[in-house]
DNA sequence: CTGAAAGCGCTTACAG
DNA sequence: CTGAAAGCGCTTACAG
């Protein structure tokens, strides 16, 4: 591999004249610029990045941190995800680096912090070990959450609005004059994304009179099966519902398999949307409240060059990306 | 952050010593040692990894390379090859850099390895630019494609057997009794993984007497509506197949629902096996070909590690992952 | 407009 | 058993 020492023996010039010339920086005769540009394309010269990364202190590295293996009860190495970062960081110059969140004694997170390996992080799910954010925020370390963080936590984080977006989805069951709909959790209720579509579902009927009734919940893993369970109860109930909020396509995949076998056809005896717009969703014609993993990567990769920029401390900073429904054919409001 | 002085300082020694310590290597007492060791903790040294990399000219990163975004007609990032390399490479100390394939003038993967970013390099997918590999060659940089390249390309790589496990799905169909089996295509033909499936297929009817008709086979694009178009060719022709073997999960859901609108009950009037072992398969219990991801991604990122430590050059090798048929509902052999 | 020199944080012969 | 010193490949004041 060619070092600068000899890309200006090549060129004929100081090894200062070709760093001022890959970085345009310094004050160059256009002459000596083009001899030296020449050479690099010559030897094929890429200033090496260790070296860059020790002598300015800096590296052109954000890592990704994905949540421990295991956990993942949806699939979180979502390609939108990933090349929503990466467009990001490429268009500024950065790389990414993965790495995952282990729940070992030091975190990888913070290890890679220590050794100068990157000048940023972004994790995809918020980890159970807050202690992992306090440090970095001691450090002044800049990172950003591609999932709303709990309470308390100091982070800045982008995300959808999980629990308006199941609010606006249940009024607009009500609105169609449903007033008896089931919610089926994407996931166990640990999860605050969990948490949060069941109170906006809770929010949207106490505030339209209508009473909640927890028979009408069901507490989903996002699987086919669990979709069955949900409206297998749903059906047993003496007024079932005639309308359903499922968390997950896999869940609503499931819940129309019963209703099928039931004989209840959608949307006329059952009418259903479902969180996650992704091909599933399309290939199924469900109507589906969008997710748009591609823009909270890319908003939050933003951000995160945005507070690498900054080199004072910030206020944190949260975004909400909009999420819309779109209406197919289990689901279209009256107009 | 602190550095290997403010340890020295510390402890009270030498910076050589600390290098000694952290390293394991020279001679160090017990009690220098445990001094050093105490101030690292203290202190929460880590050594920079900038600096080791610039004096070892060794650098701890194996890069990933994604397909260009856009071809994905399936999912690459698939959460099991993305955790299968991630965990063959921290145990090993390796990091992962993602990158993409860009098509642009100079490959991505080519200014990583020139900056020394990356000591190997992992391909996702065989590029359409077969120069990056002839030039990572010529440098003698190890890499590993985790798909069979196209011939006369010189790679390391790790893959099933696509031809072998469309073989043995076929002959499964043959012994069973079925004369007349329809083959849909994962994805275009101009992807070596059609045309391998499509060749495994022909020759298990070739050998085993059986007419190859090409009205029986379809060209697939992986999702639900190409499925159904699929087993609406198959239903027009005069004597229809009576088993399939679908080249993706959404093909074969695709085909069974175009058989239950048609009142042909499967595994009875038609037979199915999907490629695919996925979630997708065990919720609609779908007789599948397993193609274990995680085990590609694991074999593979061992044998970069292979490759990096061996510095001579050697000839490149392939290793073929076996791949089960798993039997479910739509499918299983007469005993 | 261009070059010589210091220094980033480490590792590794080499002396002692 | 331990320390002083050179050097990895760059960037950036600083002279000229």
């Amino acid at each position: 591999l060619a070092t600068i020492r000899d890309v200006a023996k090549e060129a004929g010039v100081s090894i200062a004249a070709v760093s001022f010339a890959i970085n345009g920086t310094g004050t160059l005769s256009e002459e000596t610029r083009k001899k030296i540009l020449e050479a690099v394309g010559k030897l094929n010269y890429r200033p090496n990045a260790s070296a860059k990364g020790l002598v300015s202190g800096k590296v052109n590295t954000i890592g990704l941190i994905m949540p421990k293996p295991g956990t993942d009860f949806f699939s979180f190495a979502d390609n939108d995800i990933l090349s929503g970062i990466g467009a990001v960081a490429s268009k500024m110059g950065f790389n990414i680096l993965l790495s995952w969140d282990q729940g070992k004694e030091e975190s990888n997170a913070l290890s890679l912090v220590r050794e100068g390996m990157v000048r940023g992080l972004t994790f995809l799910l918020p980890s159970n070990d807050l202690d992992t954010y306090r440090t970095l925020n001691d450090m002044n370390f800049p990172f950003v959450l591609m999932s709303k963080p709990p309470e308390g936590s100091n982070c800045n984080w982008v995300d959808v609005d999980n629990m308006d977006a199941a609010y606006r989805a249940t009024l607009s069951f009500i609105k169609a004059g449903h007033t008896r709909i089931g919610f089926v959790s994407p996931g166990p209720m640990e999860f605050l994304v969990s948490r949060e579509r069941l109170a906006g579902y809770k929010w949207a009927l106490l505030n339209h009179g209508l009473p909640y009734d927890e028979s009408c919940v069901f507490e989903g893993i996002g699987n086919l099966e669990s979709g069955r369970q949900a409206m297998q109860q749903f059906m047993a109930l003496e007024e079932r519902p005639t309308a359903v909020l499922a968390g997950a396509n896999m869940l609503a995949l499931g819940i129309l398999e019963k209703c099928a076998d039931a004989g209840l056809s959608c949307p006329l005896d059952v009418a259903l949307i479902t969180f996650d717009n992704s091909p599933l969703a399309m290939d199924y014609n469900l109507t589906a409240i969008e997710i748009p993993r591609g823009t909270i990567a890319r908003e939050a990769t933003n951000l995160l060059m945005k507070k690498i920029s900054q080199p004072t401390r910030s206020e944190p900073e949260s975004i909400i990306i909009p999420s819309e429904i779109v209406y197919r054919q289990t689901f279209t409001p009256s107009l």
